[in-house]
DNA sequence: CGACGAAGTTGAGCTGGCGCAACCTGGGCG
DNA sequence: CGCCCAGGTTGCGCCAGCTCAACTTCGTCG
């Protein structure tokens, strides 16, 4: 575990509004971790004793239900705090913690939460936050499965991706991390076949490029109209 | 408005962790407010300028997409904290609250948050975990949206309904606020025509009994199998 | 460099539940 | 006391998207 520096992190959320001092104070208590492409950060069901900064690096967060049905929650970009399962009181993680690429985190002990944020009114502040912005999206996705087609929701949740991870390339925007068909049903709550069926149409029409793991945005303009409903490209038209 | 006493609230969440002078000071910033149900306490779009605490009632919290489509995100019951959209950052409520019964609750100008929670920490802690399970419950319905079929859903939401709002009658469990089939089909992401047939079918079963407005559970149990999918009560099966 | 497996594509058919429409019912108000 | 209407029920037909299945492509590991 090597030392972090603090002028790595002073701009992040939750370093913001913190005195230099201050800042090393809480970097002092912090391990840095390294998570190699497809290791766990942590297991839904385990006991939820850290919580983390990813530092650099994309996390997918999956769900299991006891049935056995996997979905993907979200995806954790480098700055955000994640893990904060004990500070809603939670003594178990609620979802699994994956690596989409070769990632690292800062990890604190989660027994130490409770002392920072008297110490530091502004990080209970940062956490609202975040989760409060988990619970803003979180209730996106459940407005647009209880009221879009399936072809909107694969359209929003590209666009979600591409504004939260987008790398600007000649032809577009690209997903900056590794992403299946499969990830993408479980992001929409449908099946991997009606996704590839949509890409597919899609590309035809220009707006999308895809490959194995990889998908590239190439008419965002159109996509965002096609998830408004403005339009719709059918992806089962049956030729006469 | 009246002075609220504080032992009407000493034993809320919120005010848990205070000391009786705490409790005292608290209460003394709060203004207690009277609504008659159909009134909406806030609406969506509008300047986050208060949060509350519901002292009497129950609400009913409803959330409308740009293309109109409505959708119920949530029932709050007395005792919780509601309306903190500005600790989450934002400035303009998410949602529309609305009285389901004439209800009562205690209201903070959304500006002393910041103060409020420097001088008590466990006030953030509070909202964390209001908050937190906020989402829990929300991506519990994200999943449940993705993988169940709807006989599934209405079960569910009916079981948490009754948990958080269930009065013990004879017949069984009745949900403590008139509640219509559109609002549980806006729940659960589905029409108020299949929500009927479903019920239908379930009082012929003898699981639940219905009324204007009113449902019973009369087998919470056979519901929960239901629930978990291990049976189902076809609601369209054919007459053969 | 061959072959095995993971990821993706595509076809065909079936069905849950939605849309539409007509109708019933009980509670409240004039 | 009777009317009105919001809330509820039910029948019918259709189709989006799921299931099942076969096949292709690409990457990688022995």
């Amino acid at each position: 575990m090597a030392a972090v520096d603090r002028s790595l992190v002073a701009n992040l959320p939750m370093f913001a509004g913190l005195t230099p001092t201050e800042q090393d104070e809480l970097l002092r208590e912090a391990r840095s971790i390294r998570y190699s492409k497809g290791a766990a950060v942590f297991d839904q069901g385990a006991e939820a004793d850290r919580f983390f900064v990813l530092l650099h690096g994309h996390l997918r967060v999956e769900k299991t239900t006891s049935q056995g049905q996997q979905s993907v929650a979200r995806y954790v970009s480098a700055g955000e705090l994640f893990g904060v399962a004990q500070a809603m009181n939670l003594t178990h993680y609620p979802a699994t913690a994956v690596a989409a690429v070769d990632s690292i985190a800062l990890a604190w002990p989660s027994s130490s939460w409770h002392r920072l944020i008297v110490k530091y009114p502004s990080l209970a502040s940062t956490a609202l936050q975040t989760v409060g912005s988990r619970l803003q999206d979180t209730q996106a996705r459940v407005m647009e499965m209880s009221s879009e087609q399936v072809e909107q929701r694969v359209a929003h949740a590209l666009l979600r991706l591409a504004k939260q991870a987008g790398k600007k390339v000649d032809a577009g925007v690209e997903i900056d991390f590794p992403i299946s068909r499969q990830d993408v049903a479980e992001m929409t709550g449908t099946t991997l076949h009606t996704v590839s069926r949509i890409l597919s149409a899609w590309e035809q029409q220009g707006l999308v490029e895809g490959g194995r793991q990889r998908i590239v945005l190439r008419d965002t303009h159109r996509l965002h109209s096609l998830a408004e409903g403005e339009e719709a490209v059918r992806a089962n038209k049956r030729a006469p």
